[in-house]
DNA sequence: TACCCGCGCCAC
DNA sequence: AAACGTGGCGCGGGTA
């Protein structure tokens, strides 16, 4: 049973759908509740409710069936739920799976590919406090679409028509199933928020900084480093916070350098580096992460981080404000259980090198990460030296590397791994050509844009100088594509695991208890996830995070015989669980 | 004042 | 040792 969640539309305009009303302010449009079946054709009456009474209209059928909500954008909708208190089980999220759809190799014939850019191909409801501060519509493409565009109906019609008569709809639906989850998911970690202790946070800058200094002054720690530093330099004007000046004032020194880059200025010996490196070190922890960081992000001991599922092309989420996606270790010990909880933290080991393995159907490669650390199982193999080398030649297949150690490894796993390295040399070289290509469930890459379509045709018959440039873009588009296969069907992985582990907590604690009152997400980095839980449960929690581990294996790639661990710590603080 | 871009560095 | 994928973000320094 589906129900599409939608606002009322009245023929005279009166009445508007938008997308980004107020929430909370009682303002905005009815909604209308249409019950469908799996065709999209109507199998109930339709109710028509009140802004108002959504949640509670929501929340009875929520108990009565479990119904697969149907709405435009997730990012829209569920917050105002979740506000109210209301949990829903599953959905789809028209727009997320618009973007997949319009873009897979397997619907490239359906009538959603061929439409024209409308608003499904707009941005995602933007979080409140970004309303005021950008223009509603801001698109990359194609005309601004009157808001009556966005007929879910309509669209959710026209989605199955295509999944349905793709040449795998087993793959579509189970990608856009675990992407719709996934929005659920970013909804659900934004409104429960991370545990953050903000006085801890607070102990751990002042050890490194000293004491928070007045707004535009410098902490004491870096003042003393600024003074070791320009003493070394005899440069009492020295400005390591700027780039420009500082080259200048390196070469002033007598110190040849090209950039102000820390791995550059790590190869110099002079008296002035150690205090540079250790300034820059510093001044990265107060400008990113400092007080500011906390005044800005942490409310109620939380940081609710916005998650933007589908934010990155090859599937992986992106964040939005407060560099959710980048929280340095240096602040993790300010991510605290709550009293009686713990953080249980699991990490997928090795999961890029795995699912490639997978992917490719490389038996040896499989071999090599059956019941250990997969690195060190290629050592095991006898095809490379050390665990390190192993890392380097695996992640520099992936990414396209050339040089240095990770180049000299790539021969020797090509000749131990044949199947793994040829498919990502395979999607490398379907790039190169301007070719699409696509991860295991059916996401597709973009096409080149004109612009490198233009120059590879310029490349062909054109000066050495076009021929060279036609090269060098071919081969970056080429390593775009390699590393898309293998990160976007990561982050397929990464959303079966999650949406499994979100269902079986629900079941551990019951539905009601789902969203902060028992064991819930409350963070997650690509290939790993935070569940915060009530310590008692911390053990059946990561009992659960291991076998939907194992099942997110099953539902991609069936019997393959690969593995998919994943360590598991059970921990009061972030920076307790091992890396 | 508002915007834009390059730099540098954080995460995976 | 520094060149090889995906991002976000704050800053300095420039321009409109």
């Amino acid at each position: 049973m589906y129900v599409v969640v939608s606002p009322a539309v009245s023929l005279n305009g009166s009445e508007s759908p938008d997308r980004n009303p107020d929430q909370g302010s009682g303002r905005g449009v009815s909604v209308v509740l249409t019950p469908l079946d799996a065709a999209g054709l109507p199998n109930g009456p339709a109710e028509t409710v009140s802004p108002e009474s959504l949640a509670t209209a929501v929340q009875e059928r929520e108990a009565a069936g479990r119904p697969r909500w149907v709405w435009d954008d997730t990012a829209h909708w569920y917050p105002m739920l979740l506000a109210a208190g209301v949990r829903v089980e599953r959905a789809v999220d028209l727009r997320l799976s618009h973007a997949i759809l319009r873009r897979s190799a397997l619907t490239s014939g359906s009538a959603l590919a061929a439409s024209a850019p409308s608003a499904w191909d707009g941005p995602r409801a933007l979080p409140a406090r970004q309303r005021q501060e950008t223009t509603l519509f801001d698109f990359d493409e194609g005309p601004v679409p009157s808001a009556g565009e966005l007929d879910s109906l309509a669209e959710f019609r026209l989605q199955r028509a295509a999944i349905t008569a793709s040449g795998d709809p087993s793959r579509l639906g189970l990608l856009l199933a675990a992407e719709s989850a996934g929005a659920l998911i970013a909804a659900e970690m934004q409104f429960a928020g991370l545990p953050w202790n903000a006085r801890r946070h607070d102990e751990l800058l002042t050890r490194a900084l000293g004491p928070r200094p007045a707004p535009g002054a410098r902490p004491a720690e870096m003042e003393a480093l600024l003074a070791r530093i320009r003493h070394e330099l005899s440069d009492p004007e020295a400005n390591p916070d700027s780039p420009q000046e500082l080259v200048k004032a390196l070469r002033r020194a007598g110190i040849q350098t090209e950039s102000t880059r820390s791995w550059e200025l790590r190869n110099i010996k002079h008296p002035a580096i150690e205090p540079l490196l250790a300034y820059k070190k510093l001044s990265r922890l107060l400008t990113a992460n400092g007080w500011n960081w906390i005044d800005t992000w942490v409310t109620g001991g939380r940081f609710h981080a916005t998650f933007v599922p589908g934010g990155v092309v090859t599937g992986r989420w992106a964040a939005d404000g407060g560099g959710a996606l980048q929280l340095p270790h240096a602040v993790r010990g300010a991510v605290i259980a709550d009293d009686g909880w713990k953080l249980v933290v699991a990490d997928a080991a090795q999961l890029e090198p795995r699912i490639l393995a997978a992917l490719s159907g490389d038996r040896a490669m499989a071999a090599a990460g059956r019941d250990q650390d997969l690195y060190n199982g290629i050592v095991a193999s006898g095809a490379v030296d050390t665990r390190a080398h192993a890392k380097l030649g695996m992640l520099g297949a992936m990414y396209g590397g050339t040089s240095g150690e990770s180049g000299r490894m790539l021969p020797r796993l090509a000749k131990a791994y044949p199947h793994a390295i040829r498919f990502v040399e395979d999607a490398a070289r379907a790039g190169e050509r301007g070719e699409i290509v696509s991860t295991r469930l059916g996401r597709s890459s973009p096409a080149p844009s004109d612009a490198w379509l233009d120059g590879q045709d310029a490349g062909g018959d054109g000066s050495e100088a076009a021929r060279r440039r036609a090269q060098t873009e071919a081969r970056s588009w080429g390593r775009f594509t390699r590393n898309f296969v293998v990160q976007g069907t990561a982050a397929e992985w990464a959303l079966c695991w999650m949406a499994g582990l979100r269902g079986r907590l629900s079941e551990l604690a019951g539905p009601a208890a789902a969203l902060t009152d028992g064991p819930h997400l409350a963070f997650f980095l690509h290939d790993e996830i935070m569940v915060h839980t009530p310590g008692e449960l911390a053990d059946d929690v990561a009992r659960i995070v291991r076998e939907t581990a194992a099942e997110a294996g099953r539902l991609i790639f069936g019997d393959a015989p690969v593995q998919f661990p994943v360590t598991v710590a059970i921990v009061d603080s972030y920076d307790e669980a091992k890396d």
